[in-house]
Order: C-alpha cells, then sequence, then structure tokens
DNA sequence: TTTGCTTTTTACCATTTGGTAAATCCCTTC
DNA sequence: GAAGGGATTTACCAAATGGTAAAAAGCAAA
C-alpha cells in the first residue's frame, strides 16, 4: 500500500470531515494511483463514467464538442479536485464529455464500484461526497456565470486572475476553448495585453 | 390549510419519491402560498437567502452585477423549479445574486427554519432535496456549457428551442442578458432570423 | 382617445472577433 | 546541430457585435 501516494486525498477529505486512522485504512483499500501523459483520454465520450478521479499533480479537462464539431473546453480540474462527469456516474449513462489530461498529471481512482462499497462500510461517506460534489458544482456555476456579457478579453483577464496556475500549464489553443474564443483572437489579446 | 395550492409541489416531489399523504400533511404545516409581480425582488443581493421558492407559476430570474455593473441574468425559473441562492441558503453567507421575478408569478415558499425541522420529522427529506438540488446545478451547467463557444445567434437559437416557454414571456432585455448580449443586437439577430 | 412612459426596433459607425493563410517559434528526435 | 512537426503569432479582410441615439411600437393611466 503506497500510503504516501493516497496523503493528498485525506489531506483534502480532512477539510471537510475527521476521518479516523482506521477508516483511512479502509478508504486506501479501495484506491488507485495512476499518472497520464498529457492528451491521454481517462473517459471517452458515449461511454458511462465508471471512475471518480482525484487529481494530486496536473491538470484534467472536460470536453465536448459544439454544434459545428469544434471541440469546447468546459473545465478544467487541478490539484485537489475531482473530477468525473456526475450524471453518468450516478445514472450510469453515456457521458456526453471526455475527459482528458491537460497536462501529464498523477491521479487517484476510485471506482464506483468501490466507492458504493465505501458508502457501505462509511455511514458518513455519501453525505461527505454529495457535499463535495455540491460544492465543486456551485464553484463551476459561479466560474462560468462570472464570464457571461464579458468581452473575451475580459474573460481572459478574469482567467488568468482566478485560475493564474491553470492559465500557465495548459496550452493557449485549451484556453481559448475554454473562453469560446478562436485562438487567434486569444494569441491577439495577449498581445495588446502586454 | 389551502391544500390546492400546494398540489403543484407534490406533484413535482412525488417524480423523486413516494410521500404518503400523512407526510405530506407535515410538509404542508410548512408551507407558505404567495402570488408576486413582475419585477419584485424576493432576495436582494448582499442579504442571506433564508428562503426556498417552489416556482408553481411564473418565472423567477436570478440576476448578479457584472464588473461594469451591467445586470447580468443567470438563469430563469420556471414552472416546477426549486430556486435560491444555494451557497448563501446553506451556510448563511449573504448572497452574491438577486431573485426577481421577472413576470407575474405564484410560489411556494419553504423557510430554511422549517426545512431543517422538516429535516428533523422527516428522515429521508434531506437526501430528496439533495437530490433534486444536484439535479438542478448539473442542468443549469449544462445549459450554460452549451452556449459556450457559439455565437449570439446560435445562443438564441438554442435558447428558443431548448426554452421556448421562458423565450415567450419574459422581456427581450432579459433575455439579452441571460445570453450575454445588448437588447439591440439580440433585436437585430430577431429580425435576421424571421 | 389622449398622454406619458417603457420597451423594442432601427440606423449608423467604431470596435471586436472570426476565418484563412502564412510566418515564426518551440520542442523533440535524429 | 539539423530536421521535422506541432504550437503560437501575425496579417489581412469579412462578419458580428457594441455603443449611442433616434424612431416606432406597445401599454397603462387619466
Amino acid at each position: 500500500m503506497h500510503y504516501d501516494n493516497f496523503k493528498p486525498i485525506f489531506d483534502f477529505l480532512r477539510l471537510y470531515k475527521d476521518i479516523s486512522e482506521s477508516d483511512a485504512a479502509i478508504i486506501c483499500q479501495q484506491l488507485q494511483f495512476r499518472k497520464v501523459n498529457e492528451g491521454e483520454v481517462l473517459l471517452q465520450e458515449g461511454k458511462p463514467a465508471k471512475e471518480l478521479f482525484f487529481v494530486c499533480k496536473g491538470i484534467l479537462k472536460i470536453v465536448s464538442f459544439s454544434d459545428k464539431g469544434n471541440p469546447v473546453i468546459q473545465f478544467f480540474l487541478k490539484e485537489h479536485r475531482f473530477c468525473t462527469i456526475l450524471k453518468s456516474f450516478d445514472d450510469g449513462i453515456p457521458a456526453n464529455e471526455s475527459i482528458i489530461a491537460a497536462c501529464d498529471a498523477a491521479l487517484i481512482v476510485l471506482s464506483k464500484d468501490k466507492l458504493l462499497q465505501l458508502y457501505q462500510k462509511l455511514p458518513y461517506f455519501k453525505d461527505l461526497t454529495t457535499n463535495i460534489f455540491q460544492q465543486s458544482l456551485l464553484e463551476k456555476i459561479k466560474v462560468r456565470n462570472s464570464y457571461m456579457g464579458e468581452d473575451a478579453t475580459t474573460r481572459y483577464q478574469k482567467f488568468i486572475s482566478q485560475q493564474p496556475d491553470i492559465a500557465l500549464r495548459v496550452s493557449l489553443s485549451d484556453v481559448a476553448s475554454y473562453l469560446g474564443v478562436t485562438q487567434q483572437s486569444l494569441s491577439r489579446i495577449r498581445k495588446n495585453i502586454r
């Protein structure tokens, strides 16, 4: 058991709830550590999400496609964030989005089967994850709404001030897709800001 | 007890969970019926959200302000939707958004105090609301993301096809604010579509 | 009906953004 | 170091959008 690999997730969970060492040992048994390279597909659109990821290092992106077929990055998930396609994960239906590593990353993987086992073994665990997921959804909505009605330059400036660590680590084209502009426009915007 | 007024909320809740008549009576005791006029402010930005609204008739809007001071409509809530500022409601902190009637509306009001009482009396009720809230958040994210990377015409067309009943009942300026364009642009877009 | 107020439409022009294409930069591999 | 491939920048022009202002339409009260 590589406990060191799993330390980040306990640091995170304990921000929400105190977890005894014996419970931590139970949780550890269900966890899996995984390293992925930039561009690696962790979940393919159209398949059901059967895994919950916790980002220890790196950045994941959730990607869907617009009507025109252009990839649209919905969110970036960085260190100490959970990542899955929640509706697909909960209901077992095909995901409308893909999960892809936006840069080299280290993850903790929790399969749905094993999470359900945890719900059985640790009665508080479902409340805990539900709470975390809800906060995560609220955060996503808040960020997205803060972009509404702003022009591309303002969106970019908000992005680099709100999520500077992500801005520096993912490609320009990913940022452009996330902000809803072409990469040419974003490149021009960056030049004007300097 | 005006049970008739409360029927819509039970019709809705029973889509998620069977509720006995005796439980329904308990719930009814905590509910309050309220009619509001277009423009009426149900929650003022900066104040903590202490009420949960269920829309029986009409449309509510959640409004915040951009950096430039322009009002930005984040969402519309129509019939058979719950509406509150969840983070403020849960944590008791000031809301960053206002809730305003986008047209004349009839609501069922559930105060936080009374909801907490319901959680005590009906053990399943917290799970039920949590589940509903999560689905609501996922829905909001899905709609918002579907607009990302689309031009204003496409966003408007998606809006009128996804939410035709709302499009017909709220003002053009509200729709423009929701879609992140000026009302002049939206008026021009409507002309071009015809 | 008339009046006054609000909402919506239209017009004009400045600015922003998209689309295409080419040039440059950067990184990896040989 | 050289070559190749992808990423980013730049340029050019067309199209879309914003800002200001005025006209038209809709609506409610007198």
